[in-house]
DNA sequence: GATGAATGAGCATTCATTCAT
DNA sequence: CATGAATGAATGCTCATTCAT
């Protein structure tokens, strides 16, 4: 197993800098070609430094990738639990079309980026940060769930809390990397959170 | 694009042999390590067969793994079609079920292959053959799902199915690539025929 | 030094038929592409005939430019030969011109093979049959001069008919090579007769 | 059509070194076998540095040789630039052969290397340093002649330009790559300057 | 005779990583 | 502390030639 934490956590301001640049750089590169593309060389040259140095602050290649993909999940679960506060004053899966909603937006605006590493990258999947932010997408539907009438009645309730955040998950990445417009994309999501709902309780959300 | 077909087909016996080994070692290779170190060398190495007469049959390295993955990809539908004849006697879900679990089945005994095709080698997915394989997987559920009373009754019908075909397909490969036991695994794939199908008719399969 | 003999000279029809196409198959490809792109498979494949026959007649790649070089140049001294007979009833840098231009045209026709066989490969340049035709080129010129007032009065003969018959032979494949029209040829060529006479002569053809 | 710069100029004495280094044992490899045996990593290995630093500093094979060639045309225009000042005090046909004489010693010290440049490598005949470097030949025989009461009295001035500065550089090499003395060479470019004077001026230079 | 499947040495090139300056 | 020149193992792929059928 190799250990993706940074060799050397900056703590002056322009290691700060460094540190970040690299990881921004890689980002851009991303989102402008494909992960078989990109080269640690580049990475330092767009960020402005040089390979030397990205080496003082990272041991390989891939500590950077597993920061980045850390970032942007982090980001991705703030997202989240921002929209939660307006989610909770909405009707069950209404809220949940919000918070799918801020999460698929969140995305898109930098699908590039989020298909490579998590289209691309096979190890980014296993990451820590990439499970936890798979789990929270569950913990924030269920806790508008718990609102609803039925407890969730199904028969293994771990194993179905489960699939249906491995199947939110998944389906989330499908809506945000398929090709389509903002409008489609909306429909989507909006009927992801009525399936998840019937999922999770049994109905349909519109049912008497 | 590139063209992923093979560059000679095999006509003689001793051609056809030569052909197989080299499919057969890259399924190998790829269950035994990752997509990153299989190499053309290697595939022939393994494959009992010079670095020439492989590329006699493939024109690059990527036309063996999309072959392979069309070979992998035809075998599950053909396990699922044959799943369907028993299916189609049984009360529906348990019928989805039924399918379900013969393509799990199908792909845990070659589990390595599938995951390094499905997610290590981003190209894969976007073949012909995987697509058309995620597109049976839901046909075959749908054929069952009819006989329900319910039709789809939901706002945006082909959206709809579009994303029950995303997460279906998704769940599947999660069941089969999670590191467990038998039992675990036919447990959540019954699990996941039941959602599957709240989410197709709107009510749980067991409900009134 | 390499044998440029064909392994075995064709005596049956069917054997002269596979011969004449291997050698005028290399003539196609050349035409219609570079020296390094040219692949005795692609010449058998071309030729309509295996790769195994070819090298029943060929015992290497080379023997084949070999005798595909000897038969242009030896096409070229006859269509040269044939043009001594009108020549001789010209006045002397006027036949001179007309043999040049018959050469010219010749090259023209198949520009891209005499380019590729006189330009692109260096071992051509030493086949006995090339040398021999630059020789000819030369003799074809002395019968013509040595009907005119002056018998060659330079102070070394056999060194400046060398060096007459060099610069002849490669202005004639720059005229032939240049990217010119027919008309802006043919005004080269006959320059180029005139310059000929003038260092044979003494003097310009048409002085007093 | 591609781009034969170097990727990086040298600037540290280091880098120059290794640049340097890399262009003559380009130099001495030609001079000891074909161009068909000349490989990048041999290169290196002669050079004395790593493969890795090769390509930092040429994108490609022919970078390496397309500066090579050009490093040596200038030389050779240099030589014959030098060679102008001693030919200004001489009669115009005599200045011209010690002009020619100048280049053919040049080219004889290295003639393996020149022979392999521009007679085994096809590309380097389109080098903008080669051509310039014919132009170049034809400039100094120029400034000379001009001197010579005749001005050119040829029909078609830039196309007999065009004839002789093809004709005289295809000779210098011929010369040089003659398989000969040191004194047959010499007694060749004398003649070659006499046939140039009777090609522009239209009479030998000892006739009255 | 003819075939064409098979061979494999060898090539140009890449890129993560190191370490002398 | 930062630099960037240097490294070299490793990769995908080509093609003239052989030889079992």
């Amino acid at each position: 197993m190799i250990d993706f934490t940074p060799k050397k956590l900056p703590k002056q301001a322009r290691s700060r800098a460094s540190f970040d640049a690299i990881i921004e750089a890689s980002a851009q590169l991303l989102s402008g070609g494909t992960y078989e593309a990109l080269t640690t060389n580049h990475i330092a040259q767009r960020a402005g430094v040089s390979i030397g140095t990205l080496y003082e602050f990272f041991s390989n290649k891939e500590t950077i990738i597993a920061i980045l993909a850390e970032r942007r999940m982090q980001a991705l679960v703030t997202v989240m639990q921002n929209a939660l506060i307006p989610a909770s004053s909405m009707r069950p899966w209404e809220g949940v079309a919000h918070i799918l909603e801020s999460a698929v937006a969140t995305m898109v605006a930098e699908r590039d980026v989020y298909h490579a590493l998590l289209r691309q990258i096979p190890f980014v999947r296993q990451l820590p940060a990439v499970r936890a932010s798979r789990a929270a997408m569950t913990d924030f539907t269920q806790m508008i769930r718990v609102r609803s009438a039925d407890v969730l009645n199904l028969p293994a309730p771990e194993m179905d809390a489960w699939l249906i955040s491995q199947m939110l998950s998944n389906a989330i990445l499908e809506i945000a990397f398929r090709n389509t417009d903002a409008a489609t994309r909306a429909v989507l999501t909006r009927e992801l959170a009525r399936l998840t709902y019937r999922m999770a309780v049994g109905r349909d959300p519109e049912a008497g």
